[in-house]
DNA sequence: CCTCTGATCTTCT
DNA sequence: GAAGATCAGAGGG
């Protein structure tokens, strides 16, 4: 079952640390479908944040998405050939959003070695942000998208009773070392011990 | 495992 | 004109 715009209306960290455990689920037009659990996210804070691109209520086209209703896709394009993948949280007007770093590939394998061919095992699929959204297609066609409605791409509620909220481990978050005393701060949330959360591993 | 570097181009200043 | 919520490959331990 797909999440719905409640999971996404909750303070960004409970969202952020909510997610590790969900699912990932992308559809093409051909309706082939791929598919990974969430295994590591970090929250963006908004405007107070010096790392989030809303830092100082700097509002573009590029981060609208961010300031939309909750569950809306936020994708963004960088270093020139990259995509990253995040979710709009909190409420309308709040610019608050999670960033999925990672996930444990469960469906479309096949898909997902096709797309990253310079994966050499299965733990490189998805062990970042650009490259979940390389092996799921997951490009700037979906930004703004509504997660709660798009047929394209959505997180499916999932059983967490293999891992427990007490095996989410917390820590800095990944390249934001300009954000001064904000970089420090534990809101990168990974499943512990897992092998498809993205480098610099915790622990 | 780690550190360093080049790639590549959109976005905003 | 500069920077960037990254990645892959090379080299060293």
């Amino acid at each position: 079952m797909r999440l719905d715009r409640a999971f996404f209306a909750r303070r960004t960290t409970v969202v952020a640390r909510a997610l590790v455990g969900q699912t990932l689920v992308r559809v093409e037009d051909n309706g082939a479908r791929t598919a990974g659990r969430i295994v590591e996210t970090e929250a963006y804070l908004g405007p107070e944040d010096r790392a989030a691109h809303t830092h100082g209520y700097r509002h573009t086209p590029r981060n609208h998405a961010i300031w939309m209703h909750p569950g809306a896709a936020y994708v963004f394009f960088t270093y020139g050939m990259h995509h990253c993948f995040n979710v709009s949280t909190l409420a309308e007007g709040k610019p608050q959003a999670v960033l999925v770093r990672a996930l444990e590939p469960v469906e479309g394998l096949d898909r997902m070695r096709q797309r990253r061919s310079k994966a050499r095992r299965d733990t490189d699929l998805c062990s970042g942000p650009a490259k979940l959204c390389q092996a799921l297609g997951i490009n700037l066609t979906h930004d703004r998208l509504d997660l709660t409605r798009s047929p394209h791409l959505w997180i499916a509620r999932t059983r967490r009773r293999a891992h427990p909220a007490s095996r989410i481990a917390a820590g800095p978050r990944v390249g934001v070392d300009y954000a001064g005393d904000w970089a420090a701060r534990p809101l990168r949330y990974c499943l512990h011990g897992s092998p498809h959360v993205s480098p610099p591993r915790p622990g």
